[in-house]
RNA sequence: GCCCCUCUAGCUCAAUGGUUAGAGCAGCGGGCUUUUAACCCGUUGGUUCAGGGUUCGAAUCCCUGGGGGGGCACCA
């Protein structure tokens, strides 16, 4: 065998080729490499919060029976450590040739980093202190036959990181944090609405009709039915025709697709939540904001104090109120307001290079002069308030402003995470909004909406005055969990196909 | 779509245009019964992303293509 030059050397086919006659070996001699299943007592987690607090050097005759991935060994001859990964928590194998006996100690030097073992043995603490379990029998529970990577520097190719996700959870325990983050996040979204007796609903993802927000769709097509559909942008529409049909407290936690480009915080697949309550408006829906965040905050990280940019941010402190009209006046130095003349307001634009189309009405204009001159400098959590309804066709308006609406975006680190508003459930006036969209998508405006009668069908039924909220999950994990790139929380970010 | 940066062993990284591209880890062989990235001795391993060009000579310079990153544009 070790004539043979894909075995002499050590690059990764000699690795692999010689881990695989490990395999045939073990199963020539009786040894199953990867058996059906184990059965352990504890986690690593659970021995270390049982054990965790003993003093060194001291040996228990508590029998444990645990699993996890080798990931470091140090052979000492015969003496054996070895680290094991279960679940993010690690744990020291104490491996005696002594106890364990010459024919196992033979099985465990020939482990190789990777491997998913399965122990059984004592609760003990070694002279340094570590916790450690003595182990008296060691089974593989699944043979790695490709290696590692580095144990040290781990994984920092962020290519091979994304694409490898699950060399990059083993190795990098930061990667692994981030989605602790995530996932406790969602988790506390789920318990914050079951506290107040909210639905969680499932809605279509193949949508007739791409409504909800203004986006490009993906397209897709239904063979039976040979049917044009496209993958949703929002969750929106739908979970309002849940209200009309007396559903008064709903939300939905999922993914919502947009057909635009990639960055550091945008991916073309990505996690919104979605909620609406019968009889509140947008005041009642930014308290609901704060609390999810807050909630979700403490639950994630222990604490509601986060580190933004470098400032540092107690998100239990009250956020800030501003209307966009007020924050773009500030940042021009004039009154900006969707009242003034789309010549002036394009005038103001051009002197402050602000971009501006020609189809672009005030509205539009006073939230393009806004995001320009307002929207990165939102470091601490900031409700942005009355939106033109030009740019908010499913807002209602303002009861003191017929031009803005009853709406809000939270900004934080310069993004929005947010956005809500008092519904508009007036349905003769949700059918010129709509009608409004149709005409500058007609005219090219892309992104912008359709009519969408079975929505208008069900507002003629009646819904009942109505608070949504959107969150985009990934954006408020971002800030949770102080990434700079979606990409560190998406677990399986879109990428351009592998090269074979 | 545009601009800039980047790609070297399984992993992490070196290498003024100049011998046969090196090191640590991992692997392999040997030693070691309390290690902590264990340690000590020895050792294998390369389509330098791909293709083309310039040059006496290319990992290095140029061109084309590919992957990735960042920015812009797009994107409530």
């Amino acid at each position: 065998m070790s004539d043979d030059p894909a075995t002499s050397g050590s690059g990764l086919a000699a690795e692999r080729v010689r881990r695989l006659a490990q395999v045939d070996a073990l199963r020539a001699g009786g040894t199953e490499p990867y058996p059906y299943r184990f059965d352990r007592t504890h986690t690593v987690a659970e021995v270390r919060s049982a054990w965790g607090e003993m003093a060194a050097g001291a040996e228990t005759d508590d029998e444990v029976r645990v699993a996890g991935r080798i990931v470091l060994v140090r052979d000492t001859g015969k003496l054996v450590f070895a680290t094991i990964l279960d679940c993010g928590a690690e744990l020291q194998l104490f491996i005696s040739k002594a106890v364990v006996g010459d024919e196992a100690f033979a099985v465990v030097k020939a482990l190789d980093r990777g491997d998913w073992v399965g122990v059984h043995g004592t609760v003990m603490t070694t002279r340094a202190g570590e916790l450690s379990v003595k182990v008296r029998e060691l089974t593989l529970l699944a043979k790695s036959i490709r290696p590692l990577p580095d144990k040290w520097h781990g994984l920092t190719d962020v290519d091979t990181r994304f694409r490898q996700r699950y060399a990059d959870l083993v190795v990098n325990a930061d990667a692994r944090r981030a989605f602790e983050v995530r996932h406790a996040v969602i988790a506390s979204f789920r318990a914050t609405f079951a506290a107040r007796d909210y639905v969680e609903v499932e809605t279509p993802l193949l949508h007739l009709e791409a409504g909800g927000a203004h986006a490009r769709p993906f397209e897709t097509h239904h063979n039976s039915l040979d049917m044009q559909l496209y993958l949703r942008i929002a969750i929106e529409l739908h979970l309002k025709r849940l209200i009309v049909g007396g559903m008064d407290r709903v939300f939905e936690i999922g993914r919502v697709f947009r057909n635009e480009g990639i960055s550091t915080r945008h991916n073309p697949e990505f996690t919104m939540m979605e909620s609406y309550e019968a009889y509140a408006d947008y005041e009642d829906v930014m308290v609901l904001t704060e609390d999810l965040v807050r909630h979700a905050a403490s639950d994630a990280l222990g604490t509601t104090v986060v580190e933004v940019a470098g400032e540092t941010i107690d998100l239990a402190e009250p956020w800030p109120r501003r209307s966009m009209v007020e924050l773009a006046s500030e940042g021009i130095g004039e009154t900006i307001h969707p009242s003034r003349s789309v010549d002036e307001l394009r005038r103001i634009a051009e002197a402050h290079d602000v971009r501006c189309e020609s189809s672009w009405g005030p509205g539009r204009l006073v939230e393009e002069l806004f995001e320009a001159t307002t929207e990165k400098s939102l470091i601490r959590p900031t409700f942005v308030t009355g939106h033109p309804k030009e740019t908010s066709p499913l807002a209602r308006a303002d009861r003191n402003d017929p031009l803005v609406t009853e709406r809000f975006e939270l900004y934080a680190n310069g993004r929005e995470i947010a956005n809500g508003y008092s519904e508009l459930n007036d349905p003769v006036e949700q059918r010129r909004r709509f009608e409004e969209e149709q005409a500058a998508k007609d005219a090219g405006e892309v992104e912008r909406g359709t009519i969408d009668e079975d929505y208008l069908r069900a507002l003629e039924y009646g819904m009942p005055p109505t608070g949504g909220l959107g969150i985009g999950v990934d954006r408020l994990v971002m800030l949770l969990a102080g990434v700079e790139s979606i990409r560190e929380i998406i677990l399986f970010p879109t990428l351009r196909p592998e090269v074979w």
